[in-house]
DNA sequence: GCAGGTCAGTGAACGGTGTTTACGAAGTTG
DNA sequence: CAACTTCGTAAACACCGTTCACTGACCTGC
């Protein structure tokens, strides 16, 4: 039977609704749009009836914001299942073009999660001791990152000259890369999960955000109306310069 | 004398009053705190006054995104005015070093003009036509670069590999590179400034945005406890990469 | 099974917001 | 000085987040 009283079940179901009209909100009208009174309005509730589920909007706001990292990270765990276990290069592309796609098609949730300053949001995740990747989405993507190199260990020449000043943030990172991917079964050390290779890894997601961001936002310095092959070419320059083959 | 009339005298006087006070607004408590009535309590004047020179608060948003705009290029300008007319090299580390900067001391500045969706805010600058440079800080950012590629044309091995996709974007963006380039005296055609040229320009500022905004948002994948030194290797990699010498 | 506790939800209220409207009081111009 | 333009006001409207005292349904232990 289920274990749960009449009480939690329907507290569980008004809690997924205000999620979902909330997350539609935001979708459709902005930040802003999402209002607790919008919210309960569209639910048939009274406002203050929230704030039996969060403490303030922006205590939703940053639920919500976890929410869609989840949500993110689901979607592209999903494609990834599509995808060869040993073609690492195509799990590589289908992260970072689901990723592109996934911006363009929710810039307000892109904005929500990837461009809100920290004091005015937080970070998605419980963790804030930094000994884990922070959120689901990260997971995913450094996941996927971390078998690209352990399946094919970077040439020595690179990463030789990562600065002194960031030995000890690489090696800290490289201890949670580590963990990350042992968590999924694949046995590594940093003979092969070079400091270079954990550099180089941080230098790929400076571009590829860099891309999407500068796309969702039009800061692109000219007009570029078909951005996809400047996105493609970048991604196969970040491959080729870890001497992978790249594909369409 | 003045050939102003009275009432135009105030007028601009009071309109700068309105935009220094929203401009500490956004500086001090962010975004949403850019309320008008909380500009025209400061001011000691009432709120629907302040539709006497904007349509609409967002409207004041957008002239508030112009001028921070125009103030960061101001100050980058001044910045490279301490520096040597030919040492390129050095006007470019001074162009984005001052970038990063600003961005991390004015965080919710940077937030409303580099990372807030077009259709919340729209671009800065009048020109939509796309045939100029938008705004005055990518007019600052495109001349450095611009003097950098003419003062040091790239190998030949660079940018061969730009994808036939982008061909028609990257040559109307070359024209209005030559076109900004030009305007400040300097002598320049698309045998120095080529396409592989443009699309390196491109990817550099990709790189460069990409690492601010990470920063600013607190998005890196690891918690980087001192990310200058990680922003300065990226840049002597971009310079290296266009086969120039770093320095510090 | 029912008394007592827990808890989702309500309605009213407070102070805040953007925006519109009609109006007055200056400045400008013939 | 009269006519006109322009800046600012007060009042009002419809929203907003949040608090508070409250009801009524649920759950638990006797």
């Amino acid at each position: 039977m289920t274990e749960a009283t009449r009480r939690e079940r329907l507290r569980a179901e008004t809690e997924r609704d205000i999620r979902r009209q909330a997350r539609a909100l935001l979708v459709e009208h902005g930040r802003d749009a999402v209002t607790l009174r919008a919210i309960a309005r569209e639910l048939g509730i009274t406002a203050p009836a929230l704030y039996r589920y969060y403490d303030s909007r922006e205590d939703l706001l940053r639920k919500l914001a976890e929410d869609i990292c989840t949500d993110l990270a689901a979607e592209l765990n999903t494609k990834l299942q599509g995808i060869a276990e040993d073609d690492i290069s195509a799990q590589v592309f289908v992260v970072c073009r689901g990723f592109r796609r996934w911006a363009l098609a929710h810039p307000q949730e892109f904005t929500l999660v990837f461009a809100s300053t920290e004091d005015a949001l937080g970070r998605c995740g419980p963790n804030e001791d930094h000994s884990q990747v922070g959120d689901q989405f990260g997971r995913v993507f450094l996941e996927v990152a971390g078998r690209l190199i352990v399946g094919h260990p970077l040439p020595d020449e690179i990463g030789q000259n990562v600065p002194e000043g960031l030995h000890a943030d690489l090696k800290a990172f490289q201890r949670i890369l580590l963990a990350t991917v042992n968590a999924r079964g694949v046995e590594v050390d940093e003979q092969v999960l070079t400091l270079g290779a954990v550099y180089h890894i941080t230098q790929s997601w400076v571009r590829i955000y860099g891309h999407v961001a500068l796309e969702v936002f039009g800061r692109f310095p000219f007009a570029v109306t078909n951005p996809e092959p400047l996105f493609d070419s970048m991604l196969a320059e970040i491959m080729g310069g870890m001497g992978l083959s790249q594909q369409p």
